[in-house]
DNA sequence: TTTTTGACGTCGC
DNA sequence: CGCGACGCCAAAA
């Protein structure tokens, strides 16, 4: 199909649908959907999403496309991705209102000194679950 | 259009 | 064992 004049890039003011509701953008939408698969309770990485996505994207990116997942719908959990040292990376950007760590707590993921407790147990692999 | 940043990860010193 | 620098790709300014 022809492309159009004007390039790929400059798609983002075009993703947006007439209901106002923001299409998710490319890579954006791998990263919640993966997010978005991660049962409450537990948590999984930066990196191994990245490295669900094909190793080629840096972890990174998962965050920042975490960062637009404030507009995300449906609601993305990223309280329930950390780094890979389990601690709460994200939590300063989350709203006042529902801090990450309480969050986590709701889901019955114990969490102290904004580190996921037996972060090991509760590690959730996408590459694995979603291989299946 | 180019430049900077970004909720990380890994290698190096 | 602790701290520093680089890399990765994409989006926002």
């Amino acid at each position: 199909m022809p492309r159009k004049g004007r390039t790929d890039r400059s798609r983002s003011a075009e993703t947006r649908v007439p209901d106002g509701i923001p299409r998710q953008q490319g890579f954006f939408e791998d990263v919640f959907d993966i997010v978005r698969q991660v049962p409450a309770g537990r948590v999984t990485t930066y990196g191994a999403i990245a490295a669900c996505l094909g190793s080629r994207l840096s972890a990174r990116m998962v965050g920042w496309a975490m960062n637009a997942s404030h507009h995300a719908i449906p609601e993305v959990p990223a309280q329930r991705v950390v780094n890979r040292n389990g601690m709460l990376s994200g939590k300063h950007h989350f709203p006042p209102d529902r801090p990450m760590e309480t969050l986590l707590r709701m889901e019955g993921v114990d969490v102290a000194d904004d580190r996921v407790v037996d972060f090991k147990s509760r590690f959730w692999d996408p590459g694995q679950e979603l291989a299946l």
